[in-house]
RNA sequence: GCGCCUGUAGCUCAGCUGGAUAGAGCGUUGGACUACGAAUCCAAAGGUCGGGGGUUCGAAUCCCCCCGGGCGCUCCA
C-alpha cells in the first residue's frame, strides 16, 4: 500500500462528509508516518486542522471519520491517539501486494510518471570554463546534476542535460596565449608565462601535442596572426578531456551549448533588442544598462560596456532567453554556491520577459573541503594546485565518489576525505549499500544451487509466511520508494534517495544476521527469497538513480 | 555596511515542507563467524536543536532581533 493511494481514499471520505454536511469546510488530507511503529502505519492530522472551522475538539471530529476509514478494505484498525491524530493500521496482506508489485514492475518500480506528466525540464550543470581540467568541486556538481536528472526522469519529466561552454572572451585569448608561450618554450625560445596566464602543467601537455601536429611553423609567427588557431586547439583539447572525464564519471550530456553560437546567431543582440522594446534598457556613461532593479535586483547591470563589447551577463541572459524559447517548463541551473549573487539578475530577466521566475530553479552547490587522512588539502585554482576529477575517479572510483557527493544536501558543506573514500572500510558508506545488493545476489545464487525456484508471481498464501516484524518493516520500507522518488524530484534533493537506501540496507543487514533465509522449510525459504529479491530490486533501482553501480560481487 | 547561505551528539550530517518521547554514520567501550558473504551484526554512552522573543492546539522547522561561521556585493569571466 502506497501513501498516495491511501491518501486519495481518505480524501474521498472527507469530501463525502463535507457533501453530507457533517463537516463544514473542505481540507486537504495529508498522511504521514508516525514516529513510532506502535502508532500505526500511517496517520493523519485532518481532525486537528479542522478544529477551528468546526469549533469542536479534534477527537470529536476524528470520531466522525473513523467508521468510514475502518470500512476501507486494507484497513485493520483505526485509533484516535494523542492530541487528535487518526492512526491507521493496515492489514498485512496489503503489504504483501507491495512485493508482488516490485517483482512485476522490476526496474520501473518506484517510477511516478504522474508527477512530471512528461513536462520538459532542462538541467544545466557543470558548465566549467574550457580553460582547464575539471576539479573535485565540478565532480560534486556533476554528481548532483546527473542524479537529479535521473530522478526527474523517474518522476516522469523529460530531461535535457546541458553543458554551457564559455568559449568567448578574454579568458579564451589568455588560454590561447598560454599555449603559445608553452609552445615557444618547447622550441627553446626565451619566454616567460605571465602571471595572469594559466599556470597548470596541462598546458604544457597540450603544447607538446600541438608541436607534434603542427610542427615548428609558428615559431616566428606573432601571436596576433595565429591566435585563433592556438585558442581553438587549446579549447578543443581541454574540452575533449572534460568530456572524457564526465563520461568516465557516468555523466552524459545531451547538449553542449557554445556561448559563441549565441553571437553567431545574433542572439545577444536580439535579446537586448527585445528588452529595449520592453523599456527596461537605458544608456548611461556610454554603456547600455538593464534595469534589473525593477525586478528586485540590488543594482542595474551593464550589458554593453563603454568599449562596445558585451558583458558575460549579456551572454547569460541571451542564453536563458534561448532556454525559454526552447519550450522547457522548468529550467534548472546548478551553480557553485559562490555564484548565488547572480540569481536575482537571471530571475530579473524572466520577469522582464513576462515569464514566471518560478520556472527557474537554481541549485547551489557548496564547496567541497578536501581532506586526506583527516588532514586538509590546500586547493588553489590560480596556482593550478587542485585535485582533479580525473584523479578522484582513478583514486577512489566513480561509485564511491558519486555516492559521497550525494550524502549531503547540495547547499551544505561537504567534507571529502580521499583516503576514506578509497578505503574499502566500514566507514565508507557506499559499500554498506552495495554490499547489501551483492549479499542478496549471493544468497539467490546459493538458493539456486540448492534447487530452489523462486516464483515470479508469488501468491499471498506464500508471502504470509513473512510475518516477522523485521520482514514487515523491510516491506514497508520498500513500499516507500515511490514517495522518496517523488519528494526528491519535487524538492530537487537527490540526497534523499541516498538516505533512503542506507535505511533500507540498515533494515536488511540485521535481518540477515539473525534469520536464515534458506532453511529446511522450503515454503518459508521461498517466501524469504522473494523478499530478498524484491529488496535487491529496489536497491538496484535506487543506486541507478544515483548513477552508482549495483555489483553482484565485491 | 547591504544581501544570500549556515549553526542539531566528540566529528560529519539527516530530520519527510508545522506534528507525538529529535535520528543516523563515524569515533569511543564491550561483545558475535565449524550452515545463505564479518565490506556485516549486537550492546552501551553521548543533546539547553547557537541565544532570546513571537505566531498556535503543537516549532529543530515559519516571523523578528542578537551572536558565531561561509559566500557574494566589477563596465571580471
Amino acid at each position: 500500500m502506497k501513501k498516495r493511494e491511501l491518501e486519495q481514499l481518505i480524501q474521498k471520505i472527507v469530501n463525502e462528509k463535507v457533501e453530507e454536511g457533517a463537516i463544514k469546510s473542505p481540507v486537504k488530507v495529508m498522511l504521514e508516518r508516525p514516529p513510532r511503529e506502535e502508532l500505526g502505519d500511517f496517520s493523519t492530522n485532518v481532525a486537528m486542522l479542522l478544529t477551528k472551522s468546526e469549533r469542536k475538539p479534534p477527537r470529536q471530529i476524528a470520531e466522525l471519520l473513523v467508521p468510514s476509514i475502518e470500512a476501507l478494505g486494507c484497513v485493520e484498525d483505526v485509533r484516535v491517539e494523542g492530541p487528535g491524530f487518526i492512526n491507521i493500521y493496515l492489514k498485512k496482506d496489503c503489504w504483501y501486494d507491495t512485493l508482488k508489485e516490485i517483482l512485476q514492475k522490476r526496474g520501473s518500480y518506484g517510477d511516478c510518471p504522474h508527477v512530471g506528466e512528461g513536462k520538459k525540464v532542462q538541467v544545466e550543470f557543470v558548465s566549467a570554463n574550457p580553460t582547464g581540467p575539471l576539479h573535485i568541486g565540478h565532480g560534486r556538481g556533476a554528481a548532483v546534476g546527473d542524479a537529479l536528472s535521473r530522478i526527474l526522469e523517474a518522476a516522469g519529466y523529460q530531461i535535457t542535460r546541458e553543458y554551457y561552454i564559455n568559449d568567448v572572451g578574454k579568458q579564451m585569448t589568455i588560454l590561447g596565449h598560454s599555449l603559445y608561450i608553452r609552445y615557444l618554450e618547447l622550441l627553446g625560445k626565451d619566454v616567460t608565462l605571465p602571471e595572469d596566464h594559466y599556470q597548470g602543467d596541462y598546458i604544457k601537455d597540450i603544447a607538446e601535442e600541438f608541436l607534434k601536429r603542427q610542427g615548428k611553423k609558428y615559431a616566428e609567427v606573432p601571436f596576433d596572426e595565429c591566435s585563433q588557431l592556438f585558442i581553438e586547439f587549446a579549447k578543443d583539447s581541454i574540452l575533449s578531456g572534460i568530456k572524457k572525464d564526465l563520461e568516465d564519471f557516468g555523466v552524459h550530456f545531451d547538449v553542449w551549448f557554445s556561448e559563441k553560437t549565441l553571437f553567431e546567431k545574433n542572439l545577444v543582440e536580439t535579446t537586448i533588442e527585445e528588452l529595449k522594446a520592453r523599456g527596461v534598457i537605458y544608456e548611461k556613461d556610454g554603456a547600455l544598462w538593464f534595469k534589473t532593479t525593477e525586478f528586485g535586483d540590488d543594482k542595474d547591470r551593464v550589458l554593453v560596456k563603454q568599449d562596445g563589447s558585451t558583458t558575460y551577463f549579456a551572454s547569460d541572459i541571451a542564453y536563458h532567453r534561448n532556454k525559454l524559447r526552447r519550450g522547457f517548463n522548468t529550467i534548472v541551473d546548478i551553480w557553485g554556491a559562490d555564484h548565488h549573487g547572480y540569481a536575482p539578475r537571471i530571475r530579473a530577466l524572466f520577469s522582464a520577459l513576462g515569464e514566471d521566475p518560478e520556472r527557474l530553479k537554481i541549485i547551489l552547490i557548496q564547496l567541497v573541503s578536501l581532506k586526506r587522512g583527516g588532514k586538509p588539502v590546500a586547493m588553489s585554482t590560480r596556482k593550478a594546485e587542485f585535485v582533479t576529477l580525473r584523479e578522484v575517479i582513478d583514486e577512489v572510483g566513480k561509485d564511491a565518489a558519486r555516492f559521497i557527493f550525494l550524502t549531503r544536501k547540495a547547499d551544505a558543506h561537504l567534507e571529502f576525505d580521499l583516503e576514506l573514500a578509497r578505503r574499502q572500510a566500514p566507514e565508507n558508506p557506499v559499500y554498506y549499500v552495495q554490499y547489501c545488493h551483492a549479499r542478496i545476489m549471493s544468497i539467490l545464487e546459493f538458493a539456486k544451487e540448492k534447487g530452489l525456484d523462486i516464483p515470479d508471481a508469488p501468491h499471498t498464501e506464500l508471502l504470509r509466511r513473512l510475518d516477522l516484524k523485521e520482514e514487515l518493516n523491510i516491506i514497508k520500507h520498500l513500499s516507500r520508494l515511490e514517495e522518496v522518488v517523488e519528494s526528491a524530484a519535487t524538492s530537487f534533493e537527490p540526497h534523499r534517495v541516498t538516505f533512503y537506501l542506507r535505511e533500507l540496507a540498515a533494515l536488511f543487514h540485521p535481518y540477515y544476521n539473525t534469520h536464515r533465509v534458506v532453511s529446511e522449510d522450503t515454503e518459508l525459504s521461498l517466501a524469504r527469497l522473494t523478499l530478498c529479491r524484491a529488496t535487491a530490486e529496489v536497491v538496484r533501482k535506487g543506486l541507478r538513480l544515483l548513477g552508482v553501480d549495483a555489483p553482484s560481487r565485491m
